[in-house]
DNA sequence: TTGTAGGCGTTATCAC
DNA sequence: GTGATAACGCCTACAA
């Protein structure tokens, strides 16, 4: 088993000075006089002292611990979010739990509950497709713990969250597209019980209106996974069934579009010459597939970096009592034009 | 700050019985009786009782958490792997903490020592390219933790062990090959620090020597970094450059393949009837890259698993003073040939 | 079968 | 500037 870890009361021991004492010097309390801080800290560096956490968890309530849950790790954007959350949070001196919900609310409930009861200062969210999360998460979280929600949010509940204008990205597409002279431009879009879903799809639909081509809602077809190359495979294969003019297909992912890819190279359809292509996040693939395609940059180590900055400065604040109120921070995005479109 | 969680007290007071009892009544103890055990069971539950996971710990050396430490998150690989630690840990009331070393040897030893102060209860560990890894952790272990290495590992590290057979991967797509006709085969591999890039390295080299084709140094090109497709471009001009009769090339990730891919594809070489090209992985990008590229499944998923369970297993033994000896499992690949060879 | 008591290692309060 | 003491909430000998 090793020997011992050091504590407190070994150094308290060793120096005969009370526990107190040394626990201000290692902290840094200035009531300390330098004299015995000096032997203090030296003893502690001699034995290699380190104050055990749990201990300080038990008294303080805080484990400098955040728990994220995301739908899935194995996810370009979301794992590049993690990046973004685990590194803030390490220069903060956090320490990351991650979960996954598989898209799954029930699970995802059990999970938040896994978190509280681990007593993670502060969670870190990016909501499943499904319904009937909000009234999941009100039942959870009692305003004990800060919540920061990111990417698939949940607008009405009341916390900070950081998104992208999933509208505004996607009209902005579908301009681009139609100023380019495309006029029947399909949507592959997502479930509409998930947020950026909807938005994405609004944003297909207003810019058609601003444009001056009807809306058809023939023309917009919808995945049940979102990041399932599959499901645009299928889709683009229906599409093609039902109608013969499309000249262009608004992804609402990448995924989503390769997909697509794959059943128009199947079948000998040329992108963007028959059928102009266009994704939503900029995944790696987007960027090595032929033709290389134009798709949406969305911000993700630095929406990963910005929630955890704002959860770990609201647990800071509810730590010492500061009043705060919630942020809503949105993060640009831009297109990316490639030889898809 | 809502009100406070029901703790142990509580219900003692309530139910006029000792701590102890409760105690033993909610971990199922045998020495409770039934009726007892009903009426704290009943309170329990409707005061929301769950026993403070860090009170837990303090007392019982246990944290239910195991640490993670891959070089990056962001890497279609890692994250598989991920998945598969995060859910087998779940599913036996584990969580995960993850950390990054991007394959800094001095951050690695930071995040051991992190995670040894945070008390996890095992560590899953995916070494970095550096050197020294060993001696950094024979000085952060100290045999009080299980400790699992999987796919990045140190040969002469005493603990258990989750890898493929790197060599013998590399020898079967190197014959692969050959078989077909290739005689010209360079090899992309990586940074010779790093055993997995030994062991492809060796692989090749002994495919060659196994077909009589004598093995030429110059045919080798080191990527400093194996998954940054910059590299695998800089090395195809360089090769192109140094050599005309290339005729086949083996990578030792899909990202580097990718590289070589961007820069054949720039120069108007054709994949694979000027020269082939062979990856290592199976990230998703391989499969829909133009052409499909031939590669060596990599089990990700199932090693995660597999090393999770080995050092749960371990955890579980240690507290129970059973003795156990280290395993080292090896995880079957499989070539994937597609249309790049 | 139930209860008592001590301790896990810190930190915070208060007195000196 | 320093120290005694209690408390965080649980677990576990051991006693009753």
């Amino acid at each position: 088993m090793g020997l011992k870890r050091t504590t407190i009361n070994d150094l308290a021991a060793k120096l005969k000075i009370s526990k107190s004492t040394i626990s201000k010097a290692i902290k840094g309390y200035p009531d300390v006089s330098e004299k015995t801080r000096k032997k203090i800290l030296k003893l502690a560096k001699k034995l290699n002292y380190k104050p055990n956490s749990i201990a300080s968890s038990l008294r303080t309530h805080q484990t400098k611990t955040i728990g994220v849950i995301v739908p899935s790790v194995v996810h370009d954007f979301f794992s590049k979010v993690i990046d973004g959350i685990i590194q803030e949070a390490e220069n903060n001196n956090y320490l990351v739990i991650i979960l996954q919900s598989g898209e799954q609310a029930d699970l995802e409930e059990k999970q938040l509950n896994l978190l509280k009861n681990k007593q993670v200062d502060g969670i870190l969210l990016s909501v499943s497709n499904e319904t009937g999360v909000k009234e999941r998460l009100n039942k959870v979280l009692e305003k004990g713990i800060p919540v920061v929600l990111f990417d698939k949010i949940i607008k009405s509940f009341d916390c900070s969250k950081v998104i992208i204008d999933d509208k505004k990205a996607a009209y902005d597409a579908v301009c681009y597209l139609i100023h380019k002279g495309y006029k029947r431009i399909a949507h592959f879009g997502g479930v509409l019980t998930a947020q950026n879903s909807i938005d994405r799809f609004l944003g297909y639909k207003q810019a058609l209106i601003d444009n001056n081509i009807p809306y058809n809602p023939d023309l917009v077809y919808v995945n049940p996974n979102n990041d399932d190359i599959n499901d645009g495979y299928l889709n683009a294969q229906k599409m093609l069934k039902e109608h013969t003019n499309i000249d262009a297909v608004f992804a609402i992912t990448d995924l989503i579009a390769i997909g697509v890819y794959k059943y128009f190279n199947k079948i000998n359809i040329k992108i963007p010459e028959d059928i102009a292509v266009f994704g939503f996040s900029n995944w790696l693939v987007s960027s090595v597939v032929t033709p290389k395609m134009s798709t949406v940059n969305q911000p993700s180590f630095e929406m990963g970096k910005k929630a955890t900055e704002i959860l770990i400065d609201e647990i800071k604040k509810m730590n010492n009592d500061i009043e705060f109120s919630f942020q809503k921070v949105v993060l640009p995005t831009s297109l990316i034009i490639r030889e898809s479109t």
